[in-house]
DNA sequence: ATTGACATCCAAAACGTTTTGGTATATACT
DNA sequence: AGTATATACCAAAACGTTTTGGATGTCAAT
C-alpha cells in the first residue's frame, strides 16, 4: 500500500530509527543522510500513518467539538463562522477537528464520554455553556482539557472566551433611551442558556440608568431561531400596549421580529426599533440592516483553539479567562421614538 | 492510565486474544468467559482505543469533510444543515467525521492530499462541485472512496446526489411567467460552479416555452452571499429598463435581493418579484416570505454519508447517481406584474 | 484404541510509528 | 597510550489492538 517508513528505510540502507529521527529532524543524523532520507521521503511519496504516530505518542492531536443543535434542521450562520475559526486555527496548529451534533441530554454526555475514554480527542471545545453544565461537570471530572465559549455559574474553574453580555446589552439600553423608547420588549433564548441572564441583566440595568423599566411581561423565551423571534415578536406586538423596540438576544430573532414588524404594516426603525446580538454577516444587509451588537466569531473561534491547543500541550493549569468587550453597531433598525398623538 | 484489553486479560486470566474475541463476539469464546469478560470490561470502564483498531484495522473509520469556504467571514446556514445531515448519520453508523475549511485552491487540495494519503480518512464528502474539479480529479486517480453533492462535467464517473437544478429553475421560469413577469434578472454564482450553468439553462428554457427571453445583461455573477445579491440586485434594479421579477441561485443572495428592492422604496412580491433557491429554514420568516425552490439539504446530508459508507463498506464499484426533484415553494415575495401606464 | 469433530483457548505476529539505551568510530585532550 | 567527547548510527521495546495458525481437551463414532 502507501510507504512507511521501513520502505524508506530499506531503500537508504539505514535503520528505521534512522530514518524516523532524521524525518522529525533529531540532530544525531549526519545532515547528509538526513538530506537523503528526506528527498527519498518526497520521492517515494511518503506521508506518516497518523494513527500508529497517535498510538505511540499516547496522544490525538484531534479537537472534538459536538455542537447543540436544538431543532433537526440546524442551521445557524453563527455556528459556522465559529467552525470556520477554529477549524482554520486547528490546521494551523497541527490539529484535527472533530465534529458531531448533538441534541442537548444524555446523548450529548455520552458523545462526549465516548470521545474521552476512547482517547479520541485531546481536547474539547465547549460551546453555547448552559448554567448547570453536564458537559463542563463531566470534564471538570475527569480534568479532561477544554475551553468553553460563554461562562457558567461558577465559572474560575475553567478556562473560557467570552463577550461581555452584559455590557453588550447596557448598550443597547443606552442607545435605544437615548431614541426616547420607554416600551421596550425583549426576546431571550431559554433560561437555561449561561448568557441569557446575564443579557436581560445587563438591558434591565442599563434601562434602569435612565429611569425605564423593563416589564417582566414584556419578556419572552424564545430558542434563537428567527422562527421563535417572528412568533414571539408578534406577540409582543399584539400586545395592548404596543412595545416601541424590541430587543432580541440574537440577530437571527431579531430577523424574525422584523419579519413580524413588517407584516403588520409597520416600519423597522420608524415605527418599532429592533435590536439583536452577534452582528452575523447577514446583518448589514437585512432591510433594513441591523443594529446590533458585534461580536467577532471567526477571532473568538481562533482564540479559543489556541486556548485549548496550549492547554493540551504544556498542561499549564492556569485558567485563562477573556472577556471581551463588545461594540454596538447602528444602523437603520433602530430609530427616534416619536410619541403619536392620541 | 486507561484500561486496555491487557488489563482486563490479566483480571479474568485469560489471554488478550480471548479477551479480543469476547469483546468482538466471535463464537470460539464460552458464553461464561464471554459474560465474564463484558462484565469486567465494563466494571473497569474499558474503552478500546480507536487508533490501535485502525492502526491494525487498516482503516480510520472516519469520513473528510472539506468545507469550500469563499470568504474569510465563512457564514452559510445550508452547509450547517448539510453539516448536521451528514455528522448524524456519521455517528449513527460508527464514522466519524473530520472538518475543515479551506478555499478552493491548491491549499485546498494539498489539505486532501494530506488526508488520503496519511491514511486519515476512509473516504470523503465534496460538496458544491465545480466545473473542473481537481478534488475530484486527484479522488479519481487515487480510486480513493468519495460521494459528491453535485455533478460535474463528466459525472458518471463517480456517485453523486443532487438536486435537479434545471427543473427547479424551470419551475421558477414557469410561475415567473404565470404571473406576467418578463423581464427578469438572474444572480448567479461563478460560472465555475457546476449548478451555476445548469441553474441558469433551466432558467433561460423554462422562459422560452413562455416566449420570454432572458437577456444575458440581466445575468449577473456573485458569490453566494447576502451582500453579493444584496450589490448585484442594486445593479439591476438601477438598470434603463428594471427587471419586474429577480431570480436569485440561492436563498442568502435572495435576501440580499430584497434589501436592495426595498431600499429603493419598492415592495417586495408587488413591485419586483424575487425567488431563491435552497428554502433554508430563515426563507420561511423573512419579509416577506421567500418564494423558493426547496431543497431537503438535511437528508442529503444523510444520504450522501450513506452512501459513502456503503462505498466503503463493500468496494461496491457501481456508482449511485441521485437526482432529486425539486419542488417550488411559493411564499409571498412573488406576486402578479401588473403593467403600469407610461 | 483410533479417528474426527468440536469447543475453548492462546502465543506470536502484525499494523507504523517513536523512544530508549545503547554501540562504534573518529577526534581531541592529557 | 589512555581517556574523554562528539558524531553517526541502530536493535529492540513499546503503544493497544486484531488476526493467524495453531494447541489442548472432550466426546462420539468407528
Amino acid at each position: 500500500m502507501s510507504v512507511s517508513i521501513k520502505d524508506i528505510a530499506k531503500r537508504v540502507n539505514r535503520s528505521i530509527t534512522t530514518v524516523s529521527r532524521a524525518l522529525n529532524d533529531y540532530d544525531d543524523v549526519s545532515p547528509e543522510t538526513k538530506q537523503l532520507i528526506l528527498k527519498t521521503a518526497k520521492e517515494m511519496g511518503y506521508s506518516p500513518n497518523s494513527f500508529a504516530q497517535r498510538l505511540q505518542k499516547q496522544q490525538s492531536d484531534t479537537i472534538g467539538l459536538i455542537l447543540p443543535t436544538f431543532s433537526p434542521r440546524f442551521s445557524d450562520p453563527y455556528f459556522s463562522e465559529l467552525l470556520a475559526g477554529i477549524g482554520n486555527k486547528a490546521v494551523d496548529l497541527g490539529f484535527d477537528l472533530l465534529v458531531s451534533t448533538r441534541s442537548p441530554g444524555p446523548e450529548e454526555n455520552k458523545a462526549y464520554e465516548k470521545l474521552v475514554e476512547g482517547g479520541r480527542v485531546d481536547g474539547f471545545i465547549v460551546v453555547r455553556t448552559r448554567n448547570q453544565d453536564a458537559r463542563i461537570e463531566y470534564l471538570l471530572s475527569k480534568n479532561f482539557p477544554f475551553v468553553a465559549f460563554g461562562r457558567t455559574d461558577d465559572c474560575n474553574r475553567f478556562s473560557y472566551v467570552d463577550e461581555d453580555g452584559y455590557y453588550g446589552m447596557q448598550l443597547v439600553a443606552e442607545h435605544l433611551a437615548g431614541l426616547n423608547h420607554e416600551v421596550i420588549g425583549c426576546i431571550t433564548p431559554k433560561p437555561d442558556l449561561a448568557f441569557t441572564e446575564k443579557r436581560i441583566a445587563g438591558l434591565r440595568d442599563g434601562l434602569e440608568n435612565y429611569n425605564i423599566k423593563l416589564d417582566p411581561a414584556y419578556i419572552k423565551a424564545g430558542d434563537l431561531t428567527q422562527k421563535s423571534g417572528y412568533e414571539l415578536g408578534g406577540e409582543l406586538l399584539d400586545l395592548p400596549e404596543t412595545p416601541t423596540a424590541i430587543v432580541a438576544c440574537n440577530d437571527l430573532m431579531a430577523f424574525g421580529v422584523m419579519s413580524a414588524v413588517q407584516e403588520r404594516g409597520l416600519v423597522v426603525g420608524k415605527d418599532v426599533s429592533v435590536t439583536g446580538f452577534d452582528d452575523i454577516p447577514m446583518s448589514e444587509f437585512s432591510h433594513p440592516p441591523l443594529t446590533t451588537v458585534h461580536q467577532p466569531v471567526y477571532q473568538i473561534g481562533s482564540m479559543v483553539c489556541e486556548m485549548l491547543v496550549k492547554i493540551i500541550r504544556d498542561e499549564s493549569s492556569e485558567h485563562q479567562q477573556i472577556l471581551l468587550k463588545p461594540s454596538l453597531i447602528v444602523r437603520q433598525s433602530t430609530g427616534i421614538y416619536v410619541k403619536k398623538a392620541k
